[in-house]
DNA sequence: ATTTATGCAAATCGTTTGCAAACCT
DNA sequence: AGGTTTGCAAACGATTTGCATAAAT
């Protein structure tokens, strides 16, 4: 079975546990987030996918969120970005921020680093009482297209 | 000199550089947020100072944060938030974000992470040929609260 | 006196929603 | 057939903006 077969084999059967159909506007949204290495805002996906239209994305990719396929994304700018859950792509990472343009670009942080800090921030959660889900740890700055 | 009009003096200073004055709205501003521990949305400054009008928050917070005085934060709900800017506050956190209510409250990491992440992130922004200005590390989750 | 900031109300724009037609099972 | 999803167009809501008045220098 092909990388790409499972994750819509993935996709669909997380959909099914909300009691949601794997439909064509939902798995073209999965094939156009799955052909990039980087969160895409509403408009991008449209220009990657002219089949698609506006509304169904946005309510494709807010169930799509619920299911857990896809991760939502805040950046700089005024746009929601969206990319394939990080369980889905086997790819732990974080993102360089443009507060210029607002592109968003893929990073990974050293091992060490990333289990220091999973532990700390552990820690801190249980400190305040606070029932963690995941953490951001973004860069933000001006990206070398923009320098 | 006390600590808040050491906070004034400097933030009259950074907003003549753009040749901006510190009228009682923009320190009225400043007032809310060196009284609060915590990122507020314009509908809470609003609520903090009544005499405040929403379109001049608005614009006076985009000025702000312009001059270095505020920062802006975008957690996980629709509304942005402000905090005084670090090095005002001389004071380095990380943010908790409630992706059930939206409230934001600040932490604190060990010294060390601090230190062994900032050295990693300033190697990765070099790689990517990235102008790094600062870094996002947020835990989102949910707060005391809501749980 | 002249320039700049304010506040109201209207406009903007990303996102959400109502509804009739198209789709799936 | 019966319930779901789609796509268009209208509605929504946080933020921005035009403009006449008030404040600051």
């Amino acid at each position: 079975m092909t990388a790409a077969s499972e994750l819509h084999e993935e996709a669909a059967s997380r959909l099914r546990r909300l009691d949601q159909r794997y439909t064509r506007g939902r798995r073209a949204l999965v094939d156009v987030l799955a052909s990039v290495q980087a969160p895409l805002s509403i408009p991008q996906l449209l220009t990657h996918d002219r089949a698609l239209a506006q509304s169904s994305a946005y309510r494709n990719l807010t169930l799509l969120e619920q299911a857990g396929v896809v991760h939502r994304v805040v950046g700089s700018d005024e746009f929601s970005r969206y990319e394939l859950a990080e369980d889905l792509t086997r790819h732990h990472h974080h993102h360089l921020i443009c507060s210029r343009c607002g592109e968003v670009q893929d990073f990974t942080a050293p091992a060490r680093i990333e289990d220091d800090l999973g532990r700390a921030l552990q820690r801190v959660a249980a400190q305040h009482g606070f029932d963690a889900d995941h953490h951001r740890l973004d860069l933000v700055g001006t990206c070398a297209n923009c320098r």
